[in-house]
DNA sequence: CGCAGGCTTGAGGTTCCTCAACGAGCGTGG
DNA sequence: CCACGCTCGTTGAGGAACCTCAAGCCTGCG
């Protein structure tokens, strides 16, 4: 697995991304004695829906999916945390979705009593954890419009992209996650996630490697194909 | 038309909106003196995607909406903000999505510095604002369920529901958007929403009274049809 | 009363989904 | 070390939901 942490995202390329990853780094520094460091297997839940909300977690490695499922077992991924990432930063005292690990996975686990107990001395440290926040929600409003509006080639290809860019803007990297996994979190069907890839494949914008390994060819139309804006 | 401030909801019934409702409010009185108040017309910008994002909004009366149009004009509608409403918390220094009147909308305008300004001094204060940006984080992504994984039928039940909560649980209510802002709210065009609006009227479910009044003639059906959980 | 804009309705097409079978990779056990 | 089996991924055929294009209809307003 080829797994890197946020902080070797490159500000001048992502400038978007470099606030969050202050404040993730901010959040794992200053509370290193109070994080309580734990293991979970692949497919391990995290919390479920309707826990009590009493915990910010901070991946150290591995892959976190955060989803929410109907009861007839239709399944949406709200997004995935990947090293650096910090997730249950919801508002409400029950978590309103799970989280579940992708693949084995190392977690920093902070009490929320603890941070908001730091938060309410340090204005810098609640400064933090609102942008982290806010951060979440400009992803999740990018997303809403992948889910609401893009076809199936455009939602895969601003997965990758997204991807590659959130494990430090190479053109090889490995997707820790399951066709089901991406097709839950692109609203696709797992057949039709992979008939896109597939698709590119053929075309040569991307490579299929063994071990979920991708290589991008051609990253030029592979935003061709996201249609950026 | 039929606009309800926030301070309306009932807190029994719908608890989970309780929280932001406080924090709504303690940013409203706090920043009484450093309001100020503006008036847009119908259809007019209140930002654009790009602009400096150095103000916060607060919903007097009104309704507006937040959305991102991609360059060949399909466009997707994040969330829609009626009176009492807060929007403009993104993290990022400039707007990723623009926001516009959806009918004659008054707003107090509140300096992004002087936000920041009052969070660091007053503990509270940010963790209001924290709150407000981590309910709105919560409300995309049970979006983004509806958006990836629910059928059109489900979809304008949840958004009817939706609508009614948040103008006071009552059954009856205007909409104050057109069915084209409805259909890019929900991922939909504007002739499936409208077929599904006729669908709903002809089995009884919801009256469409004149002036875009709806009237929720079983409360029960609805909720089935928006398939919770 | 007539016009304009938004809404509704219809017919036909496209994308994506469903159902089903096959194949490849990988860990396990003989 | 190889064979087996299990899981995950791929591919195909057919169908359904929703979209597109187009026309007609309300409703509110001048």
């Amino acid at each position: 697995m080829l797994v890197r942490t946020a902080t070797d995202l490159r500000p001048d390329r992502f400038p978007e991304r470099f606030d969050a990853t202050i404040a993730a780094n901010t959040l794992a520094r200053g509370d290193a004695s109070a994080a309580l460091r734990t293991q979970y297997d692949r497919d391990e839940e995290i919390f479920v829906e309707g826990d009590e909300a009493d915990r910010i977690y901070r991946v150290v490695s591995g892959a976190v999916r955060v989803c929410k499922v109907l009861s007839d077992g239709r399944r949406q991924i709200a997004g995935f945390y990947l090293a650096g990432g910090v997730f249950g930063l919801e508002a409400s005292a029950a978590h309103r979705f799970s989280a579940e690990a992708v693949v084995d996975t190392r977690l920093d686990v902070l009490s929320r009593a603890a941070v908001y107990g730091r938060a309410a001395r340090d204005p810098d440290y609640a400064r933090s954890l609102w942008a982290m926040t806010g951060a979440h929600l400009d992803r999740a409003q990018e997303h809403m419009l992948l889910l609401g509006r893009k076809t199936a080639v455009e939602r895969v290809a601003a997965f990758l992209l997204d991807m590659a860019e959130r494990q430090g803007g190479l053109d090889q990297f490995d997707l820790p996650m399951s066709r089901t996994d991406i097709g839950d979190y692109l609203g696709l069907t797992i057949e039709t996630t992979s008939r896109v890839f597939t698709k590119m494949k053929q075309s040569g914008v991307i490579a299929l490697l063994p071990s979920s390994h991708i290589d991008i060819r051609d990253f030029d139309a592979l935003e061709e194909m996201a249609e950026q804006g």
